[in-house]
DNA sequence: CTTGACTTTGTACCTAAGTACAGGGAGGAT
DNA sequence: ATCCTCCCTGTACTTAGGTACAAAGTCAAG
């Protein structure tokens, strides 16, 4: 009677239907019983593990990763908090990097637009382009 | 004479002989004249566009922004360093907001590690997996 | 003249995470 | 019995920026 259609999963877990199926394809969902005509079952369990899916998506690791961490999680071994803590932290460090770049490309889009609105009486040119065309600058 | 190959503008703009003709077809770089036989001829003036996208992409232009910058550096017109200044200052935004959401991401999965690391000895669950399980905290 | 390195075109493949669609079956209300 | 909505499968398409490959033509050296 717990008994979910795919439709209900779906909304319940906030996704479309299609990423259930995809999901299910992916087996980050284990798959799911059918009733005889073939229509699958679901139940809050699964629910709960898409809201997971979600949220691992959110802090940035990929369906890939979230697979491991759930295969992790599901083994329940004294050792999995040591696991998944590695992981996390690895992710952060991707994150930090990942950010160090952002910014260097910030710095360098700043510097480039403060050149620009400075001259921008003397020829028309505007340093951003002929900063980027002529000037062998970095390699 | 001072034609060049497509392996030698590849080679001189570091990028896959592919990746050139990709350009020509995407219509970043002008379709180059041809031998009788239907070899590609570029000049040194290739090589500096193609470097120019190059340079572009690393600061967070998409292929089909650098056609637009192409676009508005080759009309010489006086107004087109407004024009650039806007593309890139609102580049500047979006680079921003990226690295703001970044940021956030990082701080969650930093808090979730101390928890971690913290707890670890208490039933050998780990609380990311925990937290990300279970307790339907942000909705 | 043959060999090897290069070029041409067109098409297909890649990652990531889905979305869309076609063609068919099933369930329940009227 | 019919209608509407839902579900099934399988395949193809999407974005972005390329990469890879096959079959064929070209060029220069030996």
């Amino acid at each position: 009677m717990t008994g979910l259609k795919i439709s209900e999963v779906a909304e319940k877990s906030n996704v479309n239907i299609e990423t259930v199926r995809y999901y299910e394809k992916r087996q980050l969902i284990p798959e799911p019983p059918r009733t005889r005509a073939g229509y699958r079952i679901f139940s809050l369990e699964d629910v709960d593990r898409i809201k997971f899916i979600k949220r691992s998506q959110e802090l940035g690791f990929t369906l890939n990763e979230i697979k491991q961490l759930i295969s992790i999680s599901d083994d329940k071994t004294q050792v999995n908090s040591e696991e998944v803590l590695q992981y996390s932290v690895q992710k952060i460090d991707e994150i930090e990097a990942q950010i160090k770049d952002l910014e260097k490309i910030k710095k360098t889009l700043q510097d480039l637009t403060v050149q620009c609105s400075g001259s921008r009486s003397s020829d028309g040119r505007c340093p951003i382009i002929t900063s980027l065309t002529g000037g062998d600058s970095h390699e």
